[in-house]
DNA sequence: AAGATATATTAGTACATGCGTATATTCGAA
DNA sequence: TTCGAATATACGCATGTACTAATATATCTT
């Protein structure tokens, strides 16, 4: 065993997973979706509305937090809604508030 | 008063200087020095081993989180030894353990 | 079935990022 | 004051990212 090298296979995978998840809140865009995804479940038009930009940057964006497991959606009529995903929620949402509002913290 | 438009400066600060930090978690390399300084302070050669990687990449690195105010450093002799900003050192800490290690917190 | 609305997807492009190589700086030791 | 070790910086390149414009798909309404 050689103690002085690079991490092993498994802690690589935790680390690549967590930093993508990191990466995908490293946009003031992304941030601001899943901090109001945290608040309540929304469809695109409203987080279009809420952000302000183009509607396919917001859809774009959607579907990156989606993929990666993030949010999760359900359609309902011509809406699609989106949620964060309940098995991430409340360590999601707490760490987006605690790094947003870290005078609460400290 | 427009209710339907984007975000103002204000929060708009607080967004980007939040995704600013998430960002900088968002790579492995970064994310493994963050949780590593959370332990212990470390010099660079030390990271370095721990690391794995060539040393200016792992410079490049230190120096992106020294600018941005997530490490300080000190120099002691010919080592220079970074650590996490105190400041910042309980939360950012208690997110990176979090988000590394979810099943303790649910 | 046709049009309108909501959302997704594709493609193109400008720009940022990460890493390697090479070089500079700073410090301690002799 | 020169040498070697530790660290930082500059530069180039290949890759990734984010946005816009254009188009496609799905759903509702009539």
């Amino acid at each position: 065993m050689n103690s002085k090298v690079a991490p092993n296979a498994d802690s690589s995978a935790i680390f690549e997973r967590a930093a993508e998840v990191f990466a995908l809140l490293g946009t003031p865009l992304r941030l601001r979706i899943v901090s109001l995804l945290c608040e309540n479940e929304m469809n695109v038009g409203e987080l279009r509305s809420a952000l302000g930009g183009a509607q396919p940057s917001v859809s774009q964006n959607l579907a990156m937090l989606y993929r990666s497991g993030v949010l999760t959606r359900q359609r309902r009529g011509a809406n699609i809604f989106y949620t964060v995903n309940p098995s991430h929620r409340l360590l999601l949402c707490d760490t987006v508030r605690s790094i947003l509002a870290p005078d609460v913290n400290q």
